[in-house]
DNA sequence: GAAGATTGACTTCTCAATCTTT
DNA sequence: AAAGATTGAGAAGTCAATCTTC
């Protein structure tokens, strides 16, 4: 289990594996016991709905923001939907896909499962990180992230 | 979405998820593409035995190093176990769980996965980071996983 | 044909309950 | 009772095939 791979960027690839799984589960969780709170992916589809231009947006803008694959999305909003956090439109422009937007009940859990929400992060992650090394930990992730993204190789 | 969590800690929450999703994919889509190769998960497994004292462990000490439950090691174990890679054999010092070792098979497996392994990691991973930043993410990842383990809260 | 979305079949994980051994 | 492991039921995702609209 050596060679190919410089020994320190090997650690820190197994600490970034170990760290997600322990930080993620253990959030979550604590998401699930807590009552009247969203899971965090239903959390993260809202808050993208509620980030997006005119509040609306195609599954497909989905999939790169919330790294899943097209079927995971529409699994995914289907549940947001039989829920009532979001409704599809039908896009007048492009019927090919509905215009997803979010209902007052979705904004209301949205604004709910926040305080929870930061309350986990702040605990399991965001407490235990320097300002310095925060910065480190966006700018090279967001690298790597993009570097994936884009098919690299 | 702001307040309770300071914002470049928040920023450094949000590339910490989504390139964790969008890396770990790429990485086993492309170790499934490989012809004879092992997944993420079952290497993780193997190489835990194959670096134990005398090549042995308990699933017990698999739940905290591969980090999954208690019932997720061991239908794992049985997938690695059906396969030919691990044995279980009876420890005489204490029935309660199975010694689980390396069979040739899986032995050979390891060797044979890591080439295309290594050069994933350092494709998707690895390439993209500075020796000050490889540093930085294995310190702060370490940290945080091991505050969110010891139920830090 | 390509893009967006959905669906069936399957995989893998979790939780809760259970069993065995200590 | 506690610790280690297993199992049934269910959740949530993937892939591949399919359907609709552009």
């Amino acid at each position: 289990v050596a060679g190919l791979v410089e020994p320190s960027r090997l650690a820190a690839w197994r600490a970034f594996l170990t760290a997600h799984a322990a930080v993620v589960g253990r959030i979550e969780r604590e998401l699930a016991a807590t009552e009247g709170v969203l899971p965090l992916t239903w959390y993260d589809v809202l808050l993208e709905l509620a980030a997006a231009p005119r509040h609306r947006l195609r599954q497909r803008d989905l999939v790169t923001a919330i790294v899943l694959t097209r079927s995971g999305v529409s699994r995914l909003v289907d549940r947001l939907a039989a829920a009532g956090l979001l409704t599809r439109e039908v896009n007048p422009e492009d019927r090919r896909g509905d215009l997803l937007s979010l209902t007052p009940a979705g904004r209301a859990a949205l604004q709910h499962t926040w305080p929870a929400y930061a309350h986990a992060i702040e605990t399991y992650f965001a407490a235990h990180l320097d300002n310095a090394e925060a910065a480190t930990l966006t700018r090279a992730l967001t690298r790597v992230r993009d570097r994936a993204r884009t098919g690299h190789e």
